[in-house]
DNA sequence: TTTTATTAAGAAATCGTTTACAATAAATGA
DNA sequence: TCATTTATTGTAAACGATTTCTTAATAAAA
């Protein structure tokens, strides 16, 4: 059917371990058969044929990405492309290509973890997400099949390769900047409760309020999931108290983009009334009104890191356990306003 | 290493091809012997090779995506994670799993499919987008490798399995709504116009135009680059005219927010100083101050659809080419208003 | 009882590579 | 001149499945 090594080898008359040589350009084979080869390669169109590689190999040369749950609207979120950005980058660089496994239950996921690890598909596997109890993550680990994790595990984070961000200095420099503002009324609006980007932020934001001698309330915390409807109802939480905040810390640019929608029925108005910041910094919050104030995590660095990583793994299963931290940065837009001393007052 | 298909043989005391024939589920064997074969590939934790197996078959059970150049911002649009759900779904249901090609020019693409269709990694592929004078598609083609298109193919399209949308119908039922509502100064926001996609619905929007007896107008008519700056090149443009549009149809739900984000900065409101109607009604169409008022083009139906035209290509690949096109629907929100009687004079 | 079907399972070839191990020929050195 | 390197290529056995023939055993038919 295809053409196959024999077909070149016998157009150049030579054995087809020697054009597998020459095709691994080993420099056992003399430069005048090399080109003779390559010239009956180029005549019959000759490409080579990646399972038969692979089962003699033992390596696919490709990695599995592991996203949240396609029924998840969290894959809604430009924080995906972004960081599959990062990961084409590296894995390209590095001659790797990409397998996708996706499924809408968690049950169905593992099985096609499960699939993609037993049937020897990809030497191996970026995590996209990190939760609470995943039980893909437990299997990885039991299996001992290279994988790196972006976010944080929760569970042996020292054994487990992850690269992220440092969430909790990243959400105390947040509200600290709200605290330098002159904002005592700040609230955390955090995402869902199993994802560990949202504990250790929730754990920035209370140590910034510690320092700065502000009581933590209960009743300034609230979670919401992740898209429109919880945002709003969040909102009517939070702004029907008798001291609503004047300032919010989010986390996430697109929930913000959904509280802003709400405060904006219920006219209130951004910075003005209330004060935001989120986290990541996606092309959306350039693009709201008003541009968001973001903390830029570097979600391509992310990607590309992760991969780094796995590659390592890859190359050495051994190799100690480490973390990558990537630093982030707050940018600053049109959310924040600073309170002057007479709003001060509590 | 792994425990493989001799193994079970050995332990069950049958041949391997026996092993094989349970698996496959082959009626010639007893179930006598099937029971203990199970039960030894249960023992010793046995799976299939996928690698092995596809050598040996001929066919990979993965279906190659190829998706906008990940340097492509238009990669961050909500439309890709929504239209992999729907190809993810049918994949799931068949027992496909999904591979990724991607690659930051256009060059490097190309040769990623091309390492696809040579390399035998997968049995089809699915185009993301539908892209003037695209190589991809060409090699495809010229290969008479399956594969089924997102969008309308230019070249050609009667011989390339494709769903796509009625974007024609669709923007001239925009345009008619507006039309419908009293207005007559309406603009269109097109993006890329290298992709069908635009061309499609700035046809549709001249057509309404052209019934409705209102002049087109080249003024009215700009083409951005899909995101943010060019939306507000685009406004300025629009609305420094002599007699700026009343109503503008708007290509993308994210170039929509880009506009409104710059139409706040220049203190005009929609829908009370503009309407506004785009496509794709992506959540964040719900988000946007006020809620945008969008088509709904089914974009998991897209992805869905695309994956069972490209089974069917597979499954036989003189297989008539045909075109599937999924209904659109425009949803109603708070981004049109009706213009009364007085403001109706041009 | 002999012949013919039928059923169940094994033997061996195949898929397209890679690679350990030979093999050959030319070059070197004593 | 003959042993020994060295450089180059070939042989054949993996890799882990599938599948086409066979074959052995049993049942049915003659």
């Amino acid at each position: 059917m295809a053409v196959t090594i024999k077909d070149v080898a016998k157009l150049a008359n030579v054995a087809p371990s020697t054009v597998s040589r020459v095709i691994a350009n080993n420099p056992r084979i003399s430069e005048q058969t090399k080109r003779r080869v390559r010239e009956a390669m180029e005549e019959l169109g000759y490409h080579p044929n990646y399972n038969a590689r692979s089962l003699a190999n033992r390596s696919t040369q490709t990695i599995g990405l592991v996203m949240p749950s396609s029924a998840d609207k969290a894959l809604q979120n430009p924080f995906f492309p972004e960081v599959l950005r990062g990961i084409s980058t590296k894995a390209h660089e590095k001659e790797y290509t990409l397998y996708l496994s996706t499924g809408a239950t968690e049950e169905e996921m593992l099985q096609g973890v499960m699939g993609m690890v037993h049937g020897r598909r990809v030497d191996g596997i970026v995590m996209l997400y990190s939760r609470i109890d995943d039980k893909i993550m437990a299997f990885l680990e039991q299996q001992n099949f290279p994988f790196t994790v972006i976010g944080k595990p929760l569970v042996n984070p020292d054994s487990i390769t992850h690269v992220d961000n440092d969430n909790f200095r990243a959400a105390k420099d947040v509200t600290d900047h709200f605290i330098g503002k002159g904002h005592e009324r700040i609230a955390f609006v955090g995402g869902n409760l199993d994802l560990v980007v949202t504990v250790d932020r929730l754990s920035g934001y209370e140590k910034a309020l510690r320092e700065a001698d502000i009581p933590y309330r209960d009743d300034y915390v609230v979670h919401v999931e992740f898209l429109k409807e919880g945002g709003h109802e969040a909102v009517m939480e939070l702004f029907s108290l008798e001291q609503p905040p004047t300032a919010l810390v989010v986390a996430d640019d697109l929930m913000a983009l959904g509280i802003m929608s709400k405060l904006d029925e219920m006219g209130l108005s951004v910075p003005q009334d209330v004060s935001i910041i989120s986290f990541n910094n996606v092309m959306l919050a350039e693009y709201a009104s008003p541009p968001l104030t973001s903390v830029d995590i570097n979600i391509f660095q992310l990607g590309y890191q992760a991969v780094n990583c796995l590659l390592e793994k890859i190359d050495d299963n051994e190799m100690a356990s480490k973390r990558v931290c990537i630093p982030h940065q707050v940018v600053d837009r049109w959310s924040v306003r600073t309170l002057n001393e007479s709003e001060k007052v509590n």
